[in-house]
DNA sequence: CCAAACATACCAACCAGTTGGTATGAACCG
DNA sequence: CGGTTCATACCAACTGGTTGGTATGTTTGG
């Protein structure tokens, strides 16, 4: 599979398979219940070898944190962006968060949303990195919302930020009703009204069909 | 303030400080994070009565659950109740939850959606604990919804629970984000444009002044 | 005086982090 | 090229402190 591995990527992988287990397991169990030897058994390495690679389970979290920012950006800088109606690349958001609900409840849900509501009071240091991540997750949607304001509800009352904030509200509460019925349909029709709130906002967009272009 | 006490009111008296403790201090640190001591300190009370109450810390959380869910009935069996409009009554509970925010965090947020959030996973009785008391909500939330849809939206496409479902998620995923910021403004924001939805659903309410009568 | 209500002292299991050591591969030197 | 050196990556065993729960007293109300 990967017969020539030097030693530096060698040393990147295993940093990289506990990342990846800390999110999942994380995910699943919750940060106080997560052990670091269930991270290393998840990972398939020692004790001494997670502590070789982070000096502590926090900071484990933190570049945890940062990990996760980073699959989000690249996940959502999707082929959406490229539609030319903020309005519609609005909508293909919500229609790619949809897509993803197909899979386990630990693989679909927020890492950082799942974390700051368990310890914004006890781990100050790992809620504001799940403040930022998720206020950075927010302004790219609000520079849509905001164009999408400008051209389909120049004078309505509430700001672009705000309606950033309802949407990934709307996502974080279905993720904690999909947690609760163990079940991920929740997600998608509350998904759906978010949709409809957001057509009730800016109109509906063109219908998919390309070949019925409009006079 | 309340000299004379029976031995059964006293002894109720402690149960039931323990179980506002709980509340409490899960609210703030999480089920995992929140250790008996930390509770019977909260409550003033040694290990000993805790475990003469209560035979384990999870049958304390299945407890505290109930009396969560009890207190959420009396608050939301309130004056709004009485309006003659469906829609009325949904603005009205929205109004009233907007009222709350007036606190500290650990006092608006829900316990259920915290708990459930961190040990869906690992705790399956405390997790059906926590989705029965927010189903039995949401199935309140349900009528109003029902009644409403019958009289202004009769024709919609979307189920009055999935309706039901997308209001309470809001206000969970809203209670995230003022735990990430340590500021309640941005669930008011969001029950805004809440309220916002429900209107293009149902259409606006009267105005509150009784004396500008509509021919 | 008795039983329920609470307190104190304690225990076994667990957990984050440490310690001391080994394997591996690259770099340098002859 | 071949062997020594050395740092990095990793492992197994251990530690000090914590936690849920227990065992055994002591108080209190009736």
């Amino acid at each position: 599979m990967t017969p020539p591995k030097t030693a530096s990527s060698r040393t990147e992988a295993t940093r990289a398979r506990l990342l990846e287990a800390a999110r999942d397991v994380i995910r699943a169990k919750g940060y106080a219940a997560t052990t670091v030897d269930d991270i290393c058994a998840a990972a398939g390495v020692t004790k001494g070898a997670f502590f070789h690679h982070f000096p502590s389970k926090e900071r484990l979290g933190l570049d945890a944190i940062e990990a996760f920012n980073d699959m989000a950006s690249r996940l959502f800088a999707a082929p959406f962006a490229a539609l030319p109606d903020p309005r519609d690349r609005l909508l293909g958001y919500l229609d790619v968060r949809i897509a993803l609900l197909n899979r386990e409840i630990p693989l679909f849900t927020c890492l950082l949303g799942t974390l700051v509501q368990e310890i914004h009071a006890t781990h100050p240091a790992l809620r504001d990195a799940c403040e930022a991540g998720m206020a950075s997750h927010i302004a790219a949607l609000t520079r849509d919302i905001a164009a999408a304001k400008a051209l389909h509800a120049p004078d309505a009352a509430w700001s672009a930020e705000s309606l950033g904030y309802f949407m990934q509200s709307v996502l974080q509460g279905a993720f904690i009703f999909a947690k609760a019925k163990q079940d991920a349909a929740v997600v998608a029709e509350s998904l759906t009204h978010l949709k409809l709130y957001l057509v009730s906002l800016f109109g509906a967009p063109a219908p998919e069909t390309k070949d019925t272009p409009r006079p």
